[in-house]
DNA sequence: TATCTAATATTAGATAGCTAACAATTAATG
DNA sequence: CATTAATTGTTAGCTATCTAATATTAGATA
């Protein structure tokens, strides 16, 4: 086994083609999550809370509809993590322009604090995951990676199209 | 917004640099995900079912430590995985060469039948998945990937010996 | 205005992954 | 041989995600 499969098991290369790179990715996620939640837990924020943060430093002032969609996670998820984080404060949540249906989300004080501390631990974690690759490579996996899921997505839209009904993935599949 | 980039929000973006690619690979990963699990599901077989019947079809009568090894799970997930593959006819559970610690899994007429059935649905789908990269761009993003792996395992392992205890991942943070 | 439809949020329940703690067996050491 | 350490498996409990079903509000239409 040479240097650059070191951490690839066997059940990677037990088919040639395509099948490996699902596999890849599967594990590169992993090591992403791990690695920001090494660096994130230091300071008691979660990798969900994490992620809408990021959403709403951005943007703030965003619905629970909005946020759900923009992080790829389904509303109860958005829900469940934004009373979280307004139990944490480090947002509120409120009603605007008299709409009594959407829950808008601001961020405190606290909220925009943990951005300056919270940033750079994330930039650190994505140093250390490209290290070693050219600008040509990062560009090309960054495209790569983008061309698949948006392959991916059309995939699931055409089985939702052909009435196949998307099953739940639960638990910690992607691990 | 260009064409590329059409699946991706604008929380990829608020940062220039690699922060992005943690984004994309979590995207790849559940896009995969989904794409297996319509398939599999035809089946009746779960996504970690899979994963560990894919090891097994390789190499048969690993034993419980060695599959959750090369599955990159758990052990408590590894365990109750191959309880349940036992019970659905998949597979049977016995001690091998007096040691009555170790559990190993042998595959069942029916877990090899299913071999024949699910690896072209999951074939099929990474074909999907890589559609529109060329050849090389294939041969830099598993490059790519596997690089990424590695710094991230390292990156891990150093925290472990510093002494960081690497928080859980619980829940389905790469979806 | 009244009624229907769409949009948004919420609640309830299920599940696969995880950690931690325990049990049982095997190997190592005095 | 007895005791300790290492290995392997098991059980218990937690959690973030998901689907499905429900409630509430806004908008459209007769």
């Amino acid at each position: 086994m040479n240097e650059q499969n070191r951490c690839i098991d066997a059940s990677d290369v037990c088919r040639p083609g395509n099948e490996r790179i699902a596999r890849l990715v599967r594990l590169a996620a992993r090591g992403f999550n791990r690695s920001l939640q090494i660096r994130l837990n230091t300071e008691k924020v979660t990798f969900g809370q994490w992620i809408f943060l990021r959403i709403l430093w951005q943007e703030d002032g965003l619905s629970q509809r909005e946020l759900s969609e923009r992080a790829h996670l389904t509303e109860p998820t958005a829900h469940t993590a934004l009373i979280r984080m307004e139990e944490l404060g480090y947002i509120v949540r409120r009603n605007v322009e008299g709409n009594k249906r959407r829950q808008h989300a601001f961020l405190t004080p606290r909220g925009w604090e943990l951005r300056d501390q919270l940033e750079p631990l994330a930039v650190e974690a994505n140093e250390i995951a490209v290290a070693g690759l050219s600008a040509e490579e990062q560009r090309i996996l960054r495209k790569a990676l983008a061309v698949m899921i948006r392959n991916l997505e059309n995939d699931e839209a055409d089985a939702a199209r052909r009435g196949v009904r998307v099953p739940p993935t639960k638990g910690n599949p992607a691990q």
